[in-house]
DNA sequence: ATCCAGGACCACT
DNA sequence: AGTGGTCATGGA
């Protein structure tokens, strides 16, 4: 907080900063003992949280911080959300295990790159990836000693460097399709900006058009970018999560899985999904300890 | 050392 | 339409 010379603060109502920003949808916050330092939209930003309240900091012209608060969409009532969930005992569960978890509207380009960079990952792999590529192709907005204070480099500017470029950035095989997804963005042949407007089935199609980018990564940047909440992303912890607790026996096909979350959890699947997600990683995690 | 990670893609059935 | 192999890297 000392390096940010333009503060203010906001209400935050059932709100955990913490899970929110540490819960594997965003890959560039860390933590600086009490506070979170990140890049949004070029801006740097520190965030730090006490009781109902967010401080939030930043080192210049933050205007109204209405792009803070879209960002982190405080101002959602998750009352409605969580009422329209399913009541059965392992869901109930995981909602208990994770209350004031939220979901983010990020920036699409950098949400969409970093998910193409995620595929048979660790999280913590994904970090290291987008971090390398920040450092190496993003410009600096942030104050020099701080620990986050790249931006994330705009489509052109990936578009122009070269597979073998990026593979340093240690992303593998994934650097073809950063660079052919770059490359398509920036042509325009296809406008993130005007997937909002779409329904979520057409958003979802137009994305897969992108290298890189299959049935689960478009749905991380429909639900995590575009705030379209009845995507839901299915990767190998929900797989294994959702076949355990409502498949024991049969063994659904992943269209099927999809099928059944659409209609089991409803509008604010998205939601749901984020829930499972932190929940059968923290069963995980205990177990391994 | 071996397994596996917030998968996509291509070649086969 | 559904399965299997392959891809690159490094945590656990």
């Amino acid at each position: 907080m000392l390096l940010a010379r333009h503060q203010t603060e906001f209400a935050a109502p059932d709100y955990d900063l913490a899970a929110t920003l540490d819960s594997g949808q965003a890959f560039r916050w860390i933590r600086v003992g009490e506070s979170w330092e990140s890049v949004i939209s070029g801006r740097w930003v520190t965030l730090r949280q006490e009781g109902e309240t967010l401080h939030a900091g930043s080192n210049r012209s933050p205007g109204d911080w209405e792009w803070l608060r879209a960002y982190l969409r405080c101002n959602e009532d998750l009352g409605p959300i969580v009422d329209s969930f399913p009541a059965d005992e392992a869901f109930v569960r995981a909602l208990d295990a994770c209350r004031g978890l939220r979901l983010l509207r990020q920036e699409p380009w950098e949400c969409l790159a970093s998910f193409i960079c995620s595929s048979s990952k660790q999280i913590v792999q994904i970090r290291q990836i987008v971090s390398a590529m920040c450092a190496r192709y993003g410009s600096v907005v942030g104050p020099a000693d701080a620990v986050i204070h790249h931006s994330f480099p705009a489509p052109e500017v990936l578009a122009a460097t070269s597979e073998s470029e990026l593979r340093e950035c240690k992303m593998g095989y994934r650097a073809p399709y950063v660079l052919g997804s770059a490359r398509m963005v920036a042509a325009g042949e296809i406008k993130l900006s005007g997937l909002g407007g779409l329904s979520c089935e057409e958003a979802r199609k137009e994305l897969m058009r992108l290298p890189g980018v299959g049935r689960k990564v478009a749905d991380c940047v429909l639900l995590f970018a575009f705030g379209f909440q009845e995507a839901f992303p299915i990767d190998v912890w929900i797989d294994r999560g959702l076949r355990e607790l409502y498949f024991p026996r049969r063994k659904p096909t992943r269209q099927r899985l999809a099928n059944f979350t659409k209609s089991y959890f409803g509008p604010y699947a998205g939601y749901a999904q984020q829930y499972l997600f932190h929940y059968v990683r923290a069963i995980r995690t205990r177990e391994n300890q």
